[in-house]
DNA sequence: CCGGATCCGGGTTGATACTG
DNA sequence: CAGTATCAACCCGGATCCGG
């Protein structure tokens, strides 16, 4: 953690959080909540073992991530983050939006977790029909399922699958992606090989127009 | 650059500007504008000279900054941000603003640049009475002056000593930003060791509630 | 003066193996 | 599960030098 040794906002900001891997873990611990170190290396994937073990020890003495024992019945340790460390969504947010015109091109190879589009759905998904019943959308394309559902107005995603899904979206991570943030029409992306079973409507409600 | 090799929108952000000192670089074009290799690395204390030009080639390379010819008088090259590097701007200020408690502790040998303020200024100043005529304040506390001005309801930074200034502040780093950012009372930072000369309504016309 | 290129020592990172 | 240990490769920072 070298400092840059400039007396400027965005400079001090870097000394703490500018090194490699750390945001990437701000990043983990924002979508996952408080987790498990393991769980946190396989969302990592390429980070070394002491890499993490590093960050997570300067991340804990800057005070912006911290331990906690697990209730009883699980025997491990959680990473959760800090209110501190919390104030680093926009950061995470802004880098997020920046980079979404750089996902037109596919993963080649790229690690992915299903999970991580929890972030472009916060920035582009709403719902337009909050007066209606709540919807969940189940998208198939990682190795895990997530569920995108709406609550009272916001729309949230979760591991796991849903019990009764409106809709069920399969296929390539980039067309869900191109789907999701706006860039694609949905007719083109099933054109283009991404299946939807169920209501489009449920799914039509929640995209940007 | 090594790559992350993750699909997910900040990771591959963090692919292209997450490099040491390229944020800064691009911070330095933001606030600066067109500027020359040589003006760069002034703006740039600590980084060494090989690294500002290989991080330049690769910004060039990626698209983000773009070299061009000075007009005729000036024998130079400039480099200026493309569109989609002034893109970055919300990834500077979301860390600006973060970073805005650690300003807090005095720089303790760090450098300083006055026109490093335009980033506390554009998060945090607004002109609360933009129908009455526009006023100018001189900042004296780096090596070189810095004009704080109003223009049609914005408030603008700029370089250099203001013709018929309003007032002047003249004091620390540290005060300075404190009072700008609304975390210090004026009459707090003058007691201690802020200088106001001047009318003294103009500054607080600016400052936040 | 401007705009770099080159070289070198030391620190950081990354891959793997290993351990309580 | 949650790391530590080890070591090679790479990157960074500082100094020096060089062509317009």
């Amino acid at each position: 953690m070298r400092s840059y040794g400039q007396y400027c906002a965005a400079a001090r900001a870097l000394d703490l959080i500018g090194d490699r891997w750390t945001l990437l873990i701000v990043r983990e611990l924002l979508l996952r909540g408080p987790s498990r170190y393991t769980d946190l290396r396989e969302g990592l994937p390429g980070i070394a073992t002491n890499l993490l073990a590093d960050r997570l020890r300067e991340l804990e003495d800057l005070g912006l991530v911290a331990r906690e024992d697990a209730p009883p019945p699980i025997a491990a340790t959680l990473l959760r983050l800090t209110p501190r460390g919390e104030e680093l969504r926009p950061v995470i947010t802004a880098l997020g939006q920046w980079g979404i015109p750089l996902m037109a091109d596919p993963p080649r190879g790229d690690e992915f977790r299903a999970y991580w589009l929890a972030l472009p759905v916060a920035l582009y998904l709403s719902d337009s029909a909050p007066e209606k019943p709540p919807v969940a959308i189940e998208v198939r394309t990682g190795a895990e399922p997530v569920v995108i559902e709406t609550a009272d107005g916001a729309v949230r995603t979760r591991a796991g699958a849903a019990d009764d899904p409106d809709a069920v979206l399969t296929g390539a991570p980039e067309l869900i992606a191109a789907v999701l943030t706006g860039s694609l029409a949905l007719k083109e992306a099933v054109a283009k090989g991404l299946k939807l079973e169920g209501d489009r409507a449920a799914l039509r409600r929640l995209l940007p127009a």
